[in-house]
DNA sequence: AATTTATGCAACTTTTTGGTTGCGTAATAA
DNA sequence: TTATTACGCAACCAAAAAGTTGCATAAATT
């Protein structure tokens, strides 16, 4: 998922495709300077990792943008900061309760 | 960003010391099945990446978790969740503008 | 002082990745 | 029908990434 949006490129297209409208290979190859092959990797490798889906219409290859990984995502980074709040907490509340032993 | 995440290494380093404790480059080489050199660089990358940050302690040199940019993260995939979710919402009422005109 | 421990630096090897080129094919348009 | 357009497949190339090894150094132990 990560590796599939660290890169820039990729990125880019999935940002796009964020408007909801799905686009073919080659209009999307249209705004990248690179090879319609180039594109057409990157969104096997978005399609790879769930976060872009494709369907024929007719000749052409549409792909679309799809939520869910990115709702999977998102979790899980909330996830991570929710550990690190509550290890904030821990070591405040630990740090308050050496403070009220130490001062009388 | 995303790309320092996207490395199945360097993930799990992040994840472990989201409990906000800072380690040591040679504990945490101890639990990857790999070169301490190979941990190093992992842990450059991600302090590139502002997702840790270092400092020594002694001759030990420590690395610990940093939220800010993960908070950025966050960010950023909220904002592509909300395009998405606008962009189904126009889509939902132009169908049912549509539906309305076409009725009577 | 001698040894161990924790690290840094640099060179090197191996995969992976990002990208191109060439060719073949099927659907669309003229 | 003849181009044209939109693709897919496969081979190839170059650069970057992942990882290793060897050596040097500085702090901590004994």
């Amino acid at each position: 998922m990560f590796a599939a949006l660290g890169d820039p490129t990729r990125l880019a297209i999935f940002d796009r495709l964020a408007d909801g409208r799905p686009r073919s290979i080659s209009t999307l190859s249209d705004d990248a300077d690179m090879t319609r092959q180039a594109v057409t990797k990157h969104l096997r490798v978005l399609e790879g990792a769930g976060l872009v889906q494709n369907h024929k219409v007719g000749r052409e290859s549409h792909y679309a943008f799809c939520p869910e990984q990115l709702a999977q995502a998102r979790e899980y980074l909330d996830q991570v900061a929710g550990r690190w709040e509550s290890a904030l907490m821990r070591l405040k509340t630990f740090v308050e309760e050496d403070n009220t032993l130490g001062s009388p």
